[in-house]
DNA sequence: CTGTCATTTGACTGATCACTCAAGAAGTCA
DNA sequence: TGACTTCTTGAGTGATCAGTCAAATGACAG
């Protein structure tokens, strides 16, 4: 019934992720994750090779989140497969509202800091990348029938991570959701108008 | 006629704007920087009062150059405007291209790595994304006629540049051209049907 | 040539970095 | 209980960080 007491490793994956996320990586000191994990440095190199495996392990929570964390909170009570992409990228829009548009997406963040990542980070990164895609790309197969038969539902859902990225780029920098926004709305347009292009062709 | 010899704080500057497109800020050394620009620290710190200074110097440089070093080589000899558009995401599908998709757009880099700008960089951040968008933007208002007319052309803008930071965002990840291809096919599609929505309105 | 000021030199500083390790505590078997 | 393993402690390591400064040099005016 109760909360399992989370052990030390946890307790720095935990600490790493929030820190990683607001901070990046290459700013977090391994001596924020041990004060943030209540933890000594002889633990986290217990548990940890080095700095750059709880960089792994943060990376693989957030693989296994983005189902319960992330879809399953924006999807529920949303059952049109177009509009639980909306509801996706309007999670991070709140995201960025309650942060006063100061913490955005940290897989796009850890992306594009990192710049020379070690083959197994560069992995990672690009399995969350691929598994937002495949969540946005499984709502288009399921509204198929709504868009022209010949459009790329694979790189149309590449495109709304772009919007979402992009937006959360612009946002965070002008702190100011406006551009976040405008991506979201011509994005809607789009889709508006495929469905009224697959309708013109299917009348 | 001989190109002038580039002063220390110039060596500085160029060696630095290098640097941080390929490795970031953070990641960055001022001994880094001093060796790349055959200078020494009391040099640097003789120009520049802090490693920010340098960031802020290499920002404006990035700004002042958005025309001659980006634009204007991206729209010669394209003369329509749409086109001037998809010719600009080109260059930096070049720039991937010819560096395997492992260095994309640096003031994206920047806006993501640096968590908690303090506000010169910040609003140097924005006025380059601010100039780039408005450099689409023109286009966008040179083409007015072929859009319908209630289209937010700055927010269209916008859009532009979030295919693009999208798209190198995810290039440079899966180190693979594909997702960077198919978000600027995927604005390509969106602009035909924008302009045959305005054919439509006007026939 | 002399005085003045701008620039450059490079050794140096203290702080902070990721990481180590010997010693001890805590858990888990018999 | 005792033997054994796993985990935790926290002071300590060398490397590297951004930044300093007194002295040397260069550029130019009178």
């Amino acid at each position: 019934m109760t909360a399992p007491i989370p052990n030390t490793a946890t307790r720095i994956v935990d600490a790493a992720m929030q820190l990683f996320g607001e901070k990046g990586y290459g700013s977090t000191s391994v001596a924020d994750i041990l004060a943030a994990a209540n933890a000594n440095s002889g633990s986290l190199y217990h548990a940890f090779p080095t700095k750059q495996d709880v960089l792994i392990a943060v990376l693989r929570r957030y693989l296994e989140g983005i189902w319960p964390m992330l879809l399953a909170p924006a999807w529920e009570g949303v059952a049109d497969p177009v509009e639980r992409i909306f509801a996706l990228l309007d999670r991070y829009r709140e995201l960025l509202k309650i942060t006063d548009c100061s913490f955005g997406c940290p897989i796009g963040s850890l992306a594009l800091e990192i710049h020379e990542p070690d083959p197994p980070v560069r992995a990672l990164l690009a399995a969350n990348f691929e598994a937002w895609v495949a969540a946005v790309r499984t709502c288009l197969d399921a509204a198929a029938n709504r868009f022209p038969p010949e459009v790329d539902r694979q790189g149309l859902a590449q495109l709304v991570l772009s919007v979402m990225e992009g937006g959360v780029m612009q946002a965070r920098t002008h702190r100011n959701l406006a551009s976040f926004d405008a991506g979201v709305t011509a994005l809607r347009h789009y889709f508006r108008l495929l469905e009224r292009q697959a309708r013109g062709l299917r009348p």
